[in-house]
DNA sequence: CATTGACATGTTAAAATCTAGATGTCAATG
DNA sequence: CATTGACATCTAGATTTTAACATGTCAATG
């Protein structure tokens, strides 16, 4: 249950009421980490805090209830950042298609592979867009703050996507059909 | 409920019981792609047959029920692959703790950023052998499977992290702790 | 001042998944 | 020939997650 400690680890940044989680969610973790819906955080919140591991801290215009983690929640979820699994279990629907591509003919697996390069450029522009104009306001010389760290490896993850799947394209059967342009790293 | 699609993609490829499957699954695809336990494998394979998209085509010992997908499976699993979603919903415990680092010291950071790097190091290092065994059995100049493809994607996405984790590492706190030694891409 | 759309919190029923077992078969080993 | 371990299937109960709704508030717009 990686949920509890997904809100935790939100609300230890910043103090925010079920909307804002679900709007993070939906905006962010979602694509990269994990998702889940409405339905499912404001239980969770209430489970949280009858748990004692977050408080209502305000209450305000429309029922907005804004909730922060507690001392008894920072403990937890430092012990559990703290403890690993060995392994980590993955599910990943994007990578079981791949695992399935032979279930399709070559033609089809190269127009699948063709859109994965064409999404995963468009994921990478989108999020190198986010960085440059991070980096362009940032003091220079100055130690990067986590979430940096973190979105570089967004930017890594989507490169080495797309460099695969132009390659894959390539090789996959016969020529004919156009590749998207590739992107290529910056300078 | 991807588990139904990959047990039939994992059926289109060969015949197999319940427990091959489950090994599969235990052996490559929980790493990598999604993950299932056999007391959800055995009663899917069942509904799957119930439902007319596999069927069993041999029973051996110890009760051993061996199932092939049918033609309306293999039906089915064409046309879930040449659907994809819009946007690929992502469950990955890995990532989230990456994105929660900042709810842990810098010192411990580094210590788990060294974690990262030393297992990816590890997991990149398997892989690489894998491939390598495969690419020497290979004829030259055949075209290559799928198979290799996507384990050509793991290699790359393992170089990533490592690649990443290491870069991370150096600039995340104060010096002190010595990194693992970094393994480079092959030439 | 009516309408719209973002803000905001929930519930319920069904489906998927996990934990933790139970049960039995067969081949190899000592 | 007793033991062990891999082979092999299966279930019950609890928990997690989803889909689909249900309800209401406030600010801005025309």
């Amino acid at each position: 249950m990686s949920l509890r400690h997904a809100l935790l680890g939100l609300l230890a940044e910043e103090p925010a009421s079920g909307y804002d989680l679900t709007r993070k969610f939906e905006r962010v973790l979602q694509r990269y980490a994990w998702h889940a819906k409405n339905s499912q955080i404001y239980p969770e919140l209430k489970q949280l805090a009858a748990d004692g591991l977050v408080s209502i801290i305000e209450t305000g215009p429309r029922g907005r209830q804004t909730y922060a983690i507690t001392e008894a929640g920072q403990a937890e979820l430092r012990r559990w950042m703290l403890n690993p699994p060995d392994v980590f279990l993955v599910r990943n629907e994007f990578v079981l298609r791949l695992f399935l591509l032979t279930a399709v003919e070559p033609d089809e697996a190269r127009t699948l592979l063709s859109q994965v390069a064409a999404d995963s450029a468009a994921a990478l522009a989108e999020l190198r867009e986010q960085v440059e104009k991070f980096d362009a306001t940032a003091a220079p010389g100055t130690t990067l703050p986590i979430s940096r760290l973190v979105a570089e490896y967004g930017v890594r993850s989507f490169q080495t996507l797309h460099d695969w799947a132009f390659w894959a394209h390539e090789r996959i059967g016969q020529v004919g059909t156009d590749p998207h342009p590739r992107v290529t790293a910056d300078p």
